[in-house]
RNA sequence: GCGCCCUUAGCUCAGUUGGUAGAGCAGUCCAUUUACACUGGAAAGGCCAGGAGUUCGAGUCUCUUAGGGCGCACCA
């Protein structure tokens, strides 16, 4: 027996030699699997952004993703596990910025496009270093030789044809939209990077005509021209749609329309309300509904327009109070309430997000549009793959959150107005507008300065990073891809597009499975934050514990979609679990001498009905299931009870009990150590090295038993 | 407002198509030159949140009440 079994098993002597090894078998890469691997199974990882360093919830990601993929590997799977990293566009070029202004006071706009620029791809450089590095300090049997960047040449290349297709396809339009505008970030940002936060402010009722109207925001009310009310509102019957009557307003006489629309809350203040098309998202729709027009009260950096006559040039927060005291000395105001609602904020720079009508880029999710003989429109594709079981979605009860986030879907607003992420491939001069993959040639042709949604790479990511739009052989190989894992904070955001893009330029689906897990937060069920000063580094538990400790603290105990609480108490607690298959391994060792497996000798029906139990659980997503049985088995089954019993067999047996005792527990001993493996990959490979078998491969391409 | 989830041993959670309640951790008692103290054994601990229903049978299915969490929409 080897020496190294009579200290205790220590994971920093092994981790990193083992990682090292399995990079040098090759193995990680599918085309250097022996022959037995033929069918594919492919899971893409969701990219990291580069804005920082791998959490807890990346390590449970990377856990759960090479658990799958050893087992699929074992299983005899060309199994491919593509790695990556996000540019993550506007989170990191906030974070840039935030870091210039706190070293150097300056920002982006001091040093110009270029010089910015190169600041933030060193930033992300570093980043993507440290989070390559935790990776494989995970374990992880990713292949880094197909390794991607959502922002590197070739994904742009994918980005440019993209747009390009879509605009071809009419889905990508420029036009003037109303867009949830970031005064702050100075850029537009999509629906589901608002964050909306509780306020209390005043609910003013002003005279209106001869209505009462109320609200919330009286500095956006100086060109209200029409007021709306439903329909079928008994109070206001004797107005007619259309009527239109003159009235004494903030600055002055004006006329205005009655307009009658049905998603007026006829039990909300009066059940009549003035409408500011420029700068809510609501109003804009009941205008473009009735054809009204509207104009913008309120500019970009947040102060009033020369609409607003002396107000002019004021932030909202200053003008508010003074038009409502006006408004009270010319007797509107009738009364005011304390008031509370959610008002929307960036999620990156927490500035008050202003519904803005600006010229930008959108995709349009309700619009037919051609492709291979079929008509749809993006909304009804993305509803159908998932309604038809096409794509499946674990834990299920997400299916029908993902459902009802498609019914409410909207144009989407793709351009940015920040300068980190990918260029939107269009050029303009004078009147002349021209979309393509390449810079139009002649003269005087000016590119469009805006960004990307960050999203919009991403969504191509199962096939941007397997060549496309190139037809190589790895994306006819491995697209769709088998599965896709990941958050599910991330459902809407990033699979939702990535349905969206695929079935729009692929005409297929991105991935047959999604499963979704939970969030990491710590042993109270908090979520793990700097300010609480509750994070658990993934880096410090693999130091003190071990990566596979790590990885099965985050497993066991936590079903998909479920969040999952995590105290180092647990991770101490698998790290024995590791010791224990060490000493296990170190009693058999000792005890079967120079006796070599012979397989064809044993047969345990009660370690085969737990490998079939294992194995259905592996295949249905039960990764907790199957992780406990197989350590409860390992521990309370094989060493407490069965190698007790053994070392009675051993002293009392004859010749022939014992020869079938060794067998049997070389046997038992090898097949835990198999199907452990994608649980815990660098003990049990460690141990394996030692395992007396006849042509013996790495364990990490061994045959899965059943 | 619309929707989803959770409530099972002190704590964290399993319980996969309904068939006499399970694990880990903590705690209690016992053992101790043992493959392993990163140990073993034993006992203890639960009207499965409350109520009603379906069923021969419900932690599991249906309805309902209460408490907790989350998502979406948003009110002018």
């Amino acid at each position: 027996m080897n020496e190294k079994f009579l200290k205790p098993y220590n994971h920093l002597e092994v981790e990193d030699k083992i990682y090292s090894d399995w990079i040098e078998s090759g193995y990680f890469n599918p085309d250097n699997l022996p022959k037995r691997h033929e069918e594919p199974y492919t899971i893409v990882l969701p990219p990291p952004n580069v804005t920082g360093t791998l959490h807890m919830g990346h390590a449970a990601m990377l856990a759960i993703e090479d658990i799958l993929i050893r087992y699929k590997r074992m299983k005899g799977f060309k199994t491919l596990w593509l790695p990556g990293t996000d540019h993550a566009a506007i989170a990191t070029q906030s974070k840039v910025e935030k870091e210039l202004v706190k070293a150097e006071g300056t920002n982006r706009h001091d040093l110009g496009r270029e010089v910015f620029l190169k600041k933030v791809n060193d930033f992300a450089t570093t980043s993507h270093d440290t989070i390559v590095t935790q990776v494989k300090k995970m374990g992880a049997s990713i292949d880094w030789s197909r390794e991607a960047f959502t922002l590197d040449e070739k994904r742009n290349l994918a980005v440019r044809t993209a747009f390009k297709e879509m605009y071809d396809l009419g889905l990508i339009y420029r036009g003037n939209r109303i867009v949830n505008w970031d005064p702050k970030g100075q850029t537009t940002i999509s629906d589901d990077e608002i964050v909306y936060e509780e306020q209390k402010t005043k609910f003013y009722y002003f005279k209106y005509g001869p209505f009462t109207i109320g609200t919330a925001r009286p500095e956006t009310k100086f060109g209200d021209k029409y007021v709306v009310m439903h329909p079928d509102d008994e109070r206001y019957v004797k107005y007619k749609h259309g009527d239109t009557f003159e009235l004494e307003w903030i600055n002055g006489h004006i006329t205005a329309t009655v307009i009658k629309d049905e998603s007026i809350d006829m039990t909300f203040g009066t059940g009549v309300m003035t409408i500011t098309p420029y700068h809510s998202t609501v109003d804009f729709e009941i205008a473009e509904r009735h054809k009204l027009s509207g104009e913008q009260i309120i500019d970009k950096v947040g102060k009033l327009l020369p609409v607003a006559g002396e107000f002019s040039g004021m932030k909202i927060a200053e003008a508010r109070p003074k038009i409502v005291e006006k408004l009270k000395a010319k007797g509107l105001l009738e009364k005011e309430e304390d008031y509370t609602h959610n008002i929307a904020t960036a999620e990156r720079t927490g500035g008050i997000v202003e519904p803005q009508v600006m010229l930008q880029w959108f995709i349009a999710v309700n619009k037919k549009f051609k492709k291979n003989g079929k008509e749809q429109t993006l909304k009804e594709m993305m509803l159908e793959v998932v309604e038809s079981k096409k794509i499946t979605i674990i834990p299920d009860r997400f299916e029908k959150t993902y459902i009802h986030w498609i019914n409410n879907l909207r144009d989407w607003c793709i351009s940015r107005q920040i300068w980190y992420g990918h260029r939107i491939p269009v050029w303009y001069k004078s009147e002349e507008i021209y979309v393509g993959i390449e810079e139009p040639r002649g003269e005087g042709w000016k590119q469009d300065e805006d960004t990307l949604d960050t999203w919009f790479s991403s969504g191509l990511w199962t096939f941007s990073t397997l060549g496309w739009p190139e037809k190589t052989t790895d994306l006819k190989t491995f697209h769709p891809t088998d599965l896709l894992e990941t958050g599910y904070d991330i459902l809407f955001f990033w699979v939702a597009r990535m349905i969206l893009m695929t079935g729009c330029l692929l005409d297929t689906i991105p991935f047959k499975t999604v499963y979704l897990h939970g969030l990491v937060r710590d042993g109270k069920g908090k979520k793990m934050s700097k300010s609480l000063g509750n994070i658990i580094d993934p880096l410090d538990m693999i130091e003190k514990y071990g990566a596979d400790a790590t990885r099965l603290s985050l497993i066991i105990g936590n079903g998909p979609g479920n969040d999952l609480k995590l105290s180092e108490d647990k991770v101490r607690g698998y790290k024995h679990f590791a010791n224990k298959l060490w000493n296990i391994t170190r009693f058999v060792l000792t005890t079967v001498e120079s006796e070599v497996l012979d397989e064809n000798t044993v047969s345990d029906k009660e370690l085969d009905d737990l490998l079939k139990d294992v194995t259905s659980d592996m295949e249905n997503y039960r990764l907790y299931l199957a992780g406990e049985k197989l350590y409860h088995y390992a521990w309370h089954r094989f060493a407490d009870e069965i190698l007790e019993e053994s070392k009675r067999v051993l002293k009392e047996g004859t010749v022939e009990e014992i020869k079938s005792r060794k067998q049997f527990l070389l046997y038992t001993l090898s097949k835990i150590l198999i199907a452990l493996h994608p649980f815990i990959p660098y003990v049990t490979e460690e141990i394996w090295k030692d395992m007396p078998i006849k042509d013996k491969k790495m364990l990490m391409i061994e045959e899965w038993p059943v």
